[in-house]
DNA sequence: ACCAGCGTTAACCCGGCATTAACCGGCGGT
DNA sequence: ACCGCCGGTTAATGCCGGGTTAACGCTGGT
């Protein structure tokens, strides 16, 4: 069963898409304007949210990137009326995951909905390699309950290594998720990669960073011959 | 960088979307019919494939669905025009992985192109002879369970001789697979072979390489006599 | 204005790896 | 039978790049 929040102020669509996802074991929230729409965001966990860009009081944009910025990482499909493409990419840009135009088939919308409902059913607001806990909300990380102090920075390199775990990361694509496009020098990297390492072997933390050439950096349970 | 297919009838559009995307650094094949582009699937490997429905001799559907026949699991888009709703859902339903309606903007078609890039980007093939494992993925060869330690040419070298094993592999073409148009002193090869040699007798591989002159490098079985 | 934390830079160490060079040994041709 | 070509073997060299450490400068808080 997915749990769904619209966000759409035209209430006759609203009623008409509402209706259709509940054939299909899809129960709705609705929200008609974008302040609602935050609030039903900061209340409730949602699996996909249908979000108008055309909204009162706050428009489906802001809502998005609002919505990002308080770390909701929810998969939104944006809907949009077709000459507003402008705005579709500014939407994909603040992290929407998908967008549909109007007008649509509620076929294609259930379609897209259960798409991005199973691919991020995976998805948690933590991450947990080998009982170490990164709580991406609180932006804190744990071994055995005890609290490990971390950079921003290090922070960040952390939750791409665990993202990727235990598959290796490609050091350019590290650097590039890091820092975006603008890195600095490169021994940036290895200070902060140095610093990883301690915090994570003086915390006894059972995992180690290891590189391979001309693969990258992999984060993998400490192995004892 | 990312490399694509794209299948697509309409010349000109075609053109277009190739101009596009090279200047987002994305590399184009392009096939213009069914069967062109099922050739091209087998003989390269893609990250996204960009599909268009309405295709001579083959359609998308059907290219789609034997694609994934074959085991290929290359991230597609399909292309469809606005009025083939039923095409679309038969297509996700095939395994497509996004659509597009026509006509598109450009931005959108390399933001979904990216996005699935690098959704995919994890994808682990391996190598397989006689037991002998090769992770493509993650760079690692391992035999029993037991891996190797391989250098980074040493590992490109394994991987065309098992790419071509059980046939030989002339040298010249080895050389050029391993170290592209320039190549150093010959003699080089002769290290990484031994070296290799090494690695799998070592490790008690039950393969060995071979050498014959005029016809070039193989892995095989040993043989006892 | 001072202090602490953090990101960055610079300098140096060190190991792995590609390449080169030198030598060995078989095989075919003369 | 000798010689040279070519692959195999081994050791030595130099470089590239990650690891390590210390110091500098910025910023935000007190």
């Amino acid at each position: 069963m997915i749990k769904l929040l619209l966000v759409e102020d035209d209430l006759d669509l609203a009623g008409n898409v509402m209706d259709y996802l509940e054939l299909e074991d899809i129960v709705c929230d609705h929200a008609s304007n974008g302040v609602a729409a935050l609030q039903f965001l900061e209340e409730n966990r949602y699996q996909v949210v249908v979000l108008d860009i055309n909204l009162p009081r706050l428009d489906g944009l802001q809502v998005c990137a609002q919505a990002r910025e308080q770390g909701n990482d929810t998969p939104i499909i944006m809907l949009t009326a077709r000459d507003q493409l402008q705005d579709k990419i500014t939407g994909f840009e603040q992290g929407a995951d998908d967008y549909l135009v109007k007008p649509f088939a509620m076929e294609e919308l259930v379609m897209r909905v259960k798409a991005l409902a199973k691919r991020r059913s995976a998805q948690n607001k933590q991450l947990a390699v080998s009982g170490l806990v990164m709580d991406l909300s609180g932006k804190s990380v744990s071994y055995n309950g005890a609290f490990l102090h971390c950079s921003p920075t290090g922070f960040k390199l952390l939750e791409q290594l665990m993202r990727a775990s235990p598959n290796p990361i490609d050091r350019d694509e590290l650097v590039e998720l890091v820092w975006g496009e603008e890195s600095p020098d490169s021994n940036s990297l290895k200070v902060h990669m140095h610093k990883l390492r301690k915090a994570l072997s003086s915390a006894s933390v059972p995992l180690e960073i290891n590189f391979k050439t001309q693969v990258g950096f992999s984060l993998s349970p400490v192995q004892e011959s």
